[in-house]
RNA sequence: GCGCUCUUAGCUCAGCCGGAUAGAGCAACAGCCUUCUAAGCUGUGGGUCGGGCGUUCGAAUCGCCCAGAGCGCGCCA
């Protein structure tokens, strides 16, 4: 198993770091910020020079002098105050390039000591359709829980509905309200009960009577009323139904379509378990667990609220009592708003004091807002927010525009152009989303989401596309893959960016953010570009450069696809212009 | 009031456990299709990195102060 290029050169680098004797942390390359000057750099001389009290410039040609050596390395330089310059054979290059041509994971390693990871993202509630709000958690979810799994380790996916809150009773009292009872319940579609949603939340925010039964109805429910469990069920199935095919849409993969209602005995059970080990006490009337004073407001955790009805703190705590004993979770990973962080570290908190938590890491990856131009979270026009279907139906209308009509290009009938436009618009939304750093919300902008050019998801969609293209005119020619030789510059510097997928691969994974994938997705796009402008294929100046390029060029087109899948993103055959 | 996050090109954003000339996309302008899909490529212009002070040989990056913005702070989720 070949590993990444930065990994292969860090070897050379601590074998000799420790020769000299110098702290192998700093025994590390990163791509070179001069590409004038050098393939990558190791800056750990200056870092050492502070420690050491001695010359920069002296340490780094005691190791470059040792790199000298390497007969992998063509060149090597000290430079500025202390820059190690290294730049490599291309013979070596080529060599890699190889390697991971024929590793159908390109030099990836999968972790030596897998963990079960649960993922708990979507979050959709009962009678909402979802709107551009749950957009990111879905997609960054999906793509997060699919690195994790490229990495090696297990993965469980779990929608977490919300489907056990005071919105339940507030649409069973709506209903109730306009219609005597609930005997119609069952007659209701989606968008009936989404509606009943809307007129409750409008008359709860007015009228604090109305809040009042609604509140009553949640705790009646959650504490057994058969009348309104079964009027809840038949909603809950509903809007799973319905929320189950956007997920489809969006190719958002849930093992486990469980909410917070699963999770109603183990509350009972962690409410036990808290008067047991006396952290909760009685206040107001409601059951708490106070959390040690820091310089940061820690407001209580309520477990009961006053009106004997359970809220999201335990539901919450419960579930990571369930998830730890019964899917025997290593580590939990919530992707959920970043407005939800002061929640999770409480229920953090308390898992920990309530010893339920011993062995398992937990971790909230708060994604920022979808914001509109003025900087606060998206609304339309009419106050509302998009919902995700109308987002999505506008990108395909746009993409549409630019397609053939159906039978113009011949094996494309209406399912195939259909079934393009929507990879295409799927690939341009999901690509905008996740091209933002996680942490920090972005703007969103209607026009942005129907953009294929620059760095989006088409312009990536559109390299893999044009080498298709290749492939199938290389195979009807009967001309196979050879050796990779470099012999320019953009064969040089695409092979040199393929050879980092390991490390982009490790780092997505460590820092949970896809923004590195679709960062090097593009940046590798771009150099395949520039090598499909200046180095032909087809006619090639000898029959070995043609075969290199062809395996070069095969190679991207893999990796571009594997890339892609890490986002969610699928890869047309081929891309159709009108 | 307390706390968290943020302020980089006209716009949207990278870069941030200190390092060489601060990057990309969009927008603007100028070029490139008898040659593997122009959803592409090449080039040009555009920045006192919110302001100030400090630490350092070196600060967009670390610390402090100020200004502005967003978010969160017990019975909604």
């Amino acid at each position: 198993m070949s590993l990444s290029i930065e990994q292969k050169l860090n070897q050379k680098l601590e074998k000799i770091f420790q020769e000299l004797e110098l702290d192998a942390k700093f025994a590390f390359v990163k791509p070179s910020d001069r590409p004038d000057l050098s393939d990558f750099q190791c800056n750990g001389a200056l870092a050492l020079a502070k420690t050491l009290h001695k010359n920069p410039r002296e340490i780094a040609g005691n190791i470059a002098e040792q790199l000298k050596a390497d007969a992998d390395i063509a060149a090597v330089s000290v430079d500025g105050p202390g820059f190690i310059n290294i730049s490599l054979q291309n013979g070596f290059i080529g060599a890699l390039a190889d390697s991971i041509a024929q590793d159908e994971r390109f030099g990836c390693e999968k972790s030596a000591s897998p963990s079960k990871v649960v993922m708990d993202f979507g979050g959709p509630n009962v009678a909402k359709a979802l709107h551009v709000g749950h957009l990111r958690s879905a997609v960054v979810g999906e793509s997060i829980r699919r690195i994790e799994q490229f990495v090696g380790n297990e993965v469980v996916s779990d929608v977490h509905f919300g489907d056990w809150g005071t919105p339940m009773g507030m649409i069973i009292a709506e209903i109730i309200r306009q219609d005597g009872n609930l005997d119609k319940v069952e007659t209701y579609d989606v968008a009936a009960i989404s509606a009943f949603y809307k007129q409750a939340n409008i008359r709860c925010k007015e009228d604090e009577i109305a809040k009042e039964i609604a509140r009553q109805i949640t705790a009646d429910l959650q504490n057994g009323n058969p009348e309104y469990r079964k009027a809840w069920k038949y909603l809950r199935d509903v809007s799973v139904a319905d929320v189950k095919k956007i997920y489809a849409e969006l190719d958002a993969h849930f093992d486990l379509w469980l909410g917070e209602s699963d999770a109603h005995a183990a509350c009972g059970e962690v409410i036990k378990l808290a008067q047991e080990k006396r952290l909760s006490e009685v206040d107001e009337g409601a059951t708490i667990v106070r959390l040690p004073e820091t310089n940061k407001p820690m407001p209580p955790v309520i477990l009961v609220k006053s009106d004997g009805g359970v809220g999201y703190q335990v539901t919450d705590i419960a579930t990571i009592k369930m998830r730890v004993e019964d899917l025997h979770a290593d580590e939990i990973i919530y992707v959920v708003d970043k407005r939800q962080t002061l929640h999770f570290e409480q229920v953090f908190q308390v898992a920990q004091m309530l010893g339920i938590a011993d062995n398992v890491k937990l971790t909230h990856i708060g994604f920022g807002t979808v914001n509109g131009t003025d900087g606060k979270p998206f609304k339309t026009r009419d106050g509302g927010v998009m919902n995700l279907e109308d987002l999505i139906e506008l990108s395909k209308e746009k993409v549409r525009q630019s397609m053939p009509k159906p039978g113009e290009v011949e094996g494309y009938g209406a399912d195939e152009i259909e079934k393009l436009v929507s990879q295409i618009a799927l690939g341009a939304i999901k690509f905008q989303d996740l091209k933002n750093n996680i942490g920090s919300g972005y703007v969103f902008e209607l026009e942005d989401f129907a953009k294929f050019d620059g760095k989006t998801g088409p312009y990536i969609q559109y390299a893999i596309a044009r080498i298709n293209s290749i492939l199938r005119k290389a195979k009807a020619q009967n001309l196979e893959e050879g050796d990779i030789v470099i012999e320019n510059d953009d064969e040089r510097s695409l092979a040199l960016k393929l050879l980092q997928f390991g490390n982009i691969i490790f780092r997505a994974h460590e820092e949970k953010e896809p923004s590195v994938i679709t960062d090097y997705a593009y940046t590798l796009a771009q150099n395949f570009s520039n090598f499909y402008n200046t180095c032909p294929i087809m006619t090639a100046q000898t029959a070995e450069i043609a075969a290199s390029r062809l395996k070069l060029a095969r190679l991207v087109r893999d990796m571009l696809k594997q890339l892609l899948y890490l986002l969610g993103i699928e890869a047309p055959e081929a891309m159709l212009k009108a």
